[in-house]
DNA sequence: AGGCGGCCTGCGGGTTCCCGCAAGGGATGC
DNA sequence: GCATCCCTTGCGGGAACCCGCAGGCCGCCT
């Protein structure tokens, strides 16, 4: 067995090393990346190794790097360790786990036994290790009647980018109607609408943003995912 | 002397708390703080005091800590110790700083060597001690024509919020003409307009937003305490 | 089959936003 | 004094937004 470490915190990395050593005994080698595009080569060059990574990383994150790594790889076992649990990460993480991995979101916090287990869990056992608190959030994010849906997820974050209702029916193949309605669920369920006698004191778009990223729905590494995916399907569409 | 070390990372706060105690060996104390509040109740126990402090905190940020602080001791020589360099963050230090007081900021990712530096700086020569690559952000936050005026930045926060012009001009004390030209402004500096030939794709208010926080004018952090400041601005004037 | 709920769509209109045009102050400089 | 620059304010209009109403399609239930 052997373990990739990717993480930019020097004082976490070497601290993590001794914990997978640890844990894992029979692993013959760690290897360490200190951000997001070095673990992508790294783990090229171990097609069998396991992963254990930050999500907060410059410039590429862990979720980017996890991204392509499965994509070579789909098998590939990766930890995230990470300091939050915010729903912009986990939903960030959820979407790009290939079907039948077995993965772990362990927080920062967490006792130096729970990593423990996690690591055993889920580069020995081959099962998924999920920190409570995290689960907390997926369920609250898949809720319904409070929790926005993927279709409207979306829309939320064309919004986010600053894009006009025509752009986004273009971009997403909807009617403008269709727009309008996704964007009236997204302020029913946010609860954007201003208090009683305050009427004109919100832009219901502006402010449907403004609460996702106050409510941790949305963070800055998403906006940025997003507008890289915008200017792809930009240039795509301009031919 | 005595130092109130305040950082949540335990493994970051060990090894500040080391590095204290080597450069500064006239240091009678050191004491350590793992959040924001609890560091405001310490430093209150401390009136002599120097303090080192993370920003990025869970719940009350070093910035809350650092302005209570201050307010309560103006002359406190605070040494910012932070992962980032942001112009949200320096926007955010440089608005608390009271008029003389001695501070520094220094990114976690400098080596150990610049750490000592800074601390004796601040502490025994009383002078203030800015890293590089913060002194760089810093000045391109007031290099003229690109950057936004403080005026200008308020109203960025104000839309980030998702207020209305209307709201905006009962805030500010301006006229809707106004608020809109110190849109325009924005909208210009940030070079929110689509490229040619894309003429529908943006809705600026909403560009303008998603630019900041790519450009890391503005962070969740921002939005929190401007959410804060909001909210009592709006109780006050229910009366 | 018929009814029901969900999602998509068009229409219409009230409101807000975006912005060009133009007129009024201060502040500064020669 | 006058010119110049910057900021503010009003007016007006075209575009975009917010949203109620109503009709159509599809799947599900009894």
């Amino acid at each position: 067995m052997r373990v990739l470490i990717v993480e930019d915190d020097p004082l976490h990395r070497a601290w993590l090393g001794e914990a997978v050593r640890a844990a894992l005994p029979e692993c013959r080698e760690v290897v360490e990346a200190t951000d997001g595009a070095e673990g992508e080569a790294r783990a090229r060059e171990m097609p069998d190794a396991h992963v254990v990574m930050d999500l907060q990383m410059q410039p590429r994150t862990g979720i980017d790097a996890a991204r392509t790594i499965w994509r070579e790889r789909p098998s590939t076992r990766i930890l995230f360790w990470s300091n939050y649990s915010d729903e912009a990460y986990v939903r960030g993480v959820s979407r790009i786990v290939p079907p039948g991995a077995a993965y772990g979101y362990v927080l920062k916090s967490a006792s130096g036994e729970r990593l423990r287990l996690a690591l055993r869990g889920i580069f020995v056992e081959n099962q998924c290790v999920i920190d409570g608190e995290v689960r907390g959030t997926q369920q609250k994010s898949t809720a319904h009647a409070v929790a926005l849906s993927e279709a409207e997820y979306e829309v939320l974050i064309d919004i986010a980018l600053g894009l006009t209702d025509r752009a986004i029916a273009a971009r997403r193949g909807l009617s403008l109607r269709s727009v309008q309605n996704r964007l009236q669920a997204i302020y029913d369920k946010l609860g954007v609408h201003a208090p009683e006698g305050q009427e004109g004191l919100y832009n219901l778009r502006g402010r449907a943003v403004s609460v996702a990223v106050l409510r941790r729905l949305l963070n800055r590494n998403t906006l940025e995912r997003a507008e890289a995916d915008l200017a792809e399907w930009s240039a795509r569409r301009q031919r």
